[in-house]
DNA sequence: TACAGAGTAAAA
DNA sequence: TTTACTCTGTAG
């Protein structure tokens, strides 16, 4: 297991000219007729392993499985398991990958020969066959749909120019050793035996909380360090690219100081730039192919979409050929042909961007864990705070707590202040006008004397959900207990689950009968607090134009949740503002997302500073993030849900189309004992769909803005957590049905979506 | 009834 | 793009 089965054998520079081989490429000068006999003629199968198993790159359901093909003589050389191919299928020419070479075909009828190899690259190594195969599976997709996730798309030239990389020679491989020091571990009890196991070759799995403050890169640096110095590699995937930048920086700091070489050379270096943004080094060659024995090569890479094609398959390549030995990166990563996988991260992985928006929309944290499980690898999974589904990997007993000491996290830890919304507003006339409580203005003009203060502002344009006039519970369906919602079309608030209008809804906690939205319009400008602060410089980092960091120097920084920009020195203050918007969010997870948000801001506070939220004091996410106890909070908040059968204590698929072809699809899958319909209901108009209400990194626009939301609509469909694997499997049957039938409309089909509103 | 040629569906 | 099969019209 998790060995490097296919791309151990280095196809020779020869083997693998640029453009690939093509069978009876002599045909191509001669005319019509000599072509189609030279072609024919020339055509023998080889003499051994004379059969290709090819997975071809059709996204129809129903032909989600190997074909074979001969292998002709002239290409049995470059035709290695692994490599793209180029075959005929029902006429077309199509790509695909070799995933094998076997000596018969179970086929009864005639097989056609492969038509060329693209190159003898091994791009699938068997390990990410075999878990791109599994994570197709759990999500009802398809092995061609996830391969085009998991393998970047080919540079010829990169390619070809990569045959001297640079190597870290294998002295500097074994030269690294183990941390003597744990570092930011030291502050977590189970730490120092975290970074043992992963120096002996162990594969412990934790879910994370991390202390508050600047450390988090470092301690992922270190666990790297541990994995690496037991010659196995590590995977650390994380929300931004900014985050890339830090932890690339750590790994570099650490990794020089494991082998003792200089830092800064190689791969990495070219990485990011100085300040940390992520930067194609200018002109082609810097990466690889530079670093010459006195610039000794880095152990790892940084993977990110922004680096371009070319610099992105450089990189990756320098990964599949074990140039190098760790990476980090954002969620494609997730797939990186990592060799001899000892160690995978996910930081932060309540962040929606996790998710990945393409079909079959896989979680980072599902596939890290499939890949962690498959490879027998370590797992690091967690953030700041603690998700309800890392919550689930504790509980089932798949990965261990690993928390700071409770002591030296109370030392550290940020002092919040809540002021609820009927807080005493500030006397200053320019405070009060940008509504500023009392509290929150006094608490940043005390801190702008130390330093910046930063300021989170909620993004407008979330959806209201609804809740009792009274007691402010949330008001769900009697029915199926989804969120209850109002829009310009009923005049009665509906279930966004099941589309049952609630007439006369009645509150289970207090018997009220009154719901009301949640969400308070107020918005806070950068220029109404510039204007409470007179003479302090204002900052934004937001949706257009993120901050990465700020300076010591003394400024508000007003940024939406997610956009925050680091301080050097950390933050003197923060406010979080408006923080019944982030409650008040028709989803399933508002509590947990808001929790998770004002962690990630508060983390950057220096220790012990202050932090003043405008939220209600009694709610159970400001209580945990009063007491930075987000365990409790999700442990109890998993109870919640497993009692009302939502997800991640159930399982939950989603189906999107038209309402005939969503018809269809239900008819021909035949849904698991237990399996329970909720809707369809329309589509929300002006829903964008996969990645809603993201934290301020630039999502990539929705794709599924092809037809008009009127006449789509969404059904759910709900399991036991331990159907999952039916429902996918039935869901999956059911599109095969439907694609071989070319049925006109697609129906989506999501397992676990996130946005669950 | 036999069979050529057109049309259609699969898909190695 | 190829192949295998069905459909349809026509000659025997």
């Amino acid at each position: 297991m998790g060995g490097v089965p296919a791309a151990d054998v280095r196809p020779g520079a020869a083997a693998s000219a640029p453009g690939g081989a093509r069978a009876g490429s002599t045909g191509r000068a001669t005319g019509k007729a000599g072509k189609k006999a030279s072609r024919k003629g020339a055509r023998t199968p080889s003499a051994t392993r004379k059969v290709a198993r090819v997975v071809v790159d059709v996204p129809l359901s129903h032909l989600d499985r190997p074909f074979d093909y001969l292998v002709p003589t002239d290409l049995d050389e470059p035709a290695v398991p692994g490599c793209r191919v180029r075959v005929r299928f029902a006429g077309q020419l199509v790509d695909g990958f070799l995933l094998e070479r076997v000596d018969e075909s179970e086929h009864e009828g005639r097989l056609s020969f492969l038509e060329r190899v693209i190159s003898a690259e091994p791009v699938l190594t068997r390990e990410v066959a075999a878990l791109a195969r599994e994570v197709a599976d759990r999500y009802a997709g398809t092995l061609c749909d996830v391969l085009r996730l998991a393998i970047p798309p080919r540079h010829a030239r990169v390619e070809a120019e990569a045959g001297q990389a640079a190597r870290p020679s294998p002295d500097i491989v074994a030269g690294v050793g183990a941390p003597a020091e744990p570092g930011p571990w030291q502050a977590y009890p189970a730490g120092a035996s975290f970074l043992a196991a992963l120096a002996e070759g162990r594969s412990p799995r934790a879910v994370w909380n991390a202390m508050p403050g600047p450390d988090w890169p470092a301690a992922v640096a270190l666990a790297v360090r541990a994995t690496l110095a037991a010659g196995r590699g590590a995977l650390v995937v994380v929300a931004a690219g900014r985050d890339v930048a830090r932890v690339d920086a750590a790994l570099r700091a650490e990794l020089s100081a494991a082998t003792g070489t200089a830092a800064g050379a190689g791969v990495a270096a070219a990485a990011t730039g100085r300040d940390g943004t992520a930067a194609s080094p200018p002109g082609e060659p810097a990466a690889v192919t530079t670093a010459g024995p006195e610039a000794p090569p880095a152990l790892h890479v940084a993977l990110t979409a922004e680096l371009g094609p070319a610099e992105r398959y450089r990189r990756w390549l320098a990964v599949l050929r074990g140039d190098v030995r760790a990476v980090v990166g954002t969620r494609a990563a997730m797939f990186a042909p990592v060799r001899d996988l000892g160690l995978v991260v996910l930081w932060d992985d309540g962040d929606d961007v996790h998710a990945e928006p393409h079909a079959p929309y896989p979680h980072a944290r599902e596939v890290l864990a499939l890949r962690a499980h498959r490879a027998g690898a370590g797992a690091l999974i967690g953030g700041f705070t603690r998700t309800t589904d890392a919550t689930q990997l504790i509980e089932t007993g798949w990965a261990h707590a690993l928390a700071p000491d409770r002591a030296t996290l109370r030392q550290v830890m940020p002092r919040i202040r809540p002021a609820g919304e009927d807080a005493e507003l500030a006397r200053d006339e320019a405070a009060r006008s940008a509504r500023l409580p009392h509290l929150a203005f006094r608490t940043a003009r005390q801190a702008l004397v130390d330093g910046p203060v930063l300021v989170q502002v909620p993004r407008r344009g979330y959806v209201p959900a609804l809740a009792c006039g009274r007691c402010r519970a949330p008001a769900r369906c009697e029915a199926c207990q989804g969120t209850l919602s109002v829009n310009s079309s009923h005049a009665a608030p509906y279930c966004r689950w099941c589309g049952r209008i609630a007439g006369r809804w009645q509150c289970p906690e207090c018997g009220g009968g009154q719901v009301r939205a949640t969400m308070v319009g107020a918005r806070r400008t950068a220029e109404e607090l510039g204007r409470a602060f007179p003479g302090v410089s204002v900052r934004t980092s937001g949706r257009d134009g993120v901050l990465d960091r700020v300076g010591g120097e003394a400024a508000l920084v007003v940024a939406t949740p997610g956009a925050e920009p680091v301080a050097d020195d950390g933050y003197a203050a923060a406010l979080l503002l408006d923080g019944w918007v982030l409650l008040g969010r028709a989803d399933l997870r508002a509590g947990e997302e808001a929790l998770r948000r004002w962690m990630n801001a508060a983390a950057l506070v220096r220790p012990a500073a202050p932090v003043v939220l405008l939220a209600d004091s009694a709610l159970g996410p400001v209580q945990a993030l009063l007491r930075w106890d987000p365990v409790t909070h999700a442990e109890r908040e998993l109870g919640e849900r497993r009692e009302l059968g939502f997800p991640p204590a159930a399982r939950m698929a989603s189906l999107t189309g038209t309402p005939a072809a969503l018809r269809e699809l239900l008819e021909a899958a035949l849904l698991p004992e237990g399996a329970q319909v909720l809707g369809p209901v329309p589509v929300p108009a002006g829903t964008p769909a996969p990645a809603a209400g993201g934290g301020g990194t630039a999502g990539a626009r929705a794709p599924g803005s092809r037809r008009p939301a009127e006449d789509r609509e969404r059904a759910l469909v709900r399991v036991e957590r331990a159907g999952g694997h039916a429902l996918a499997h039935a869901l999956k049957a059911g599109q095969g049905v439907r694609s071989a039938r070319k049925a006109a409309d697609p129906v989506r089909v999501q397992i676990d979506p996130l946005e669950l509103i």
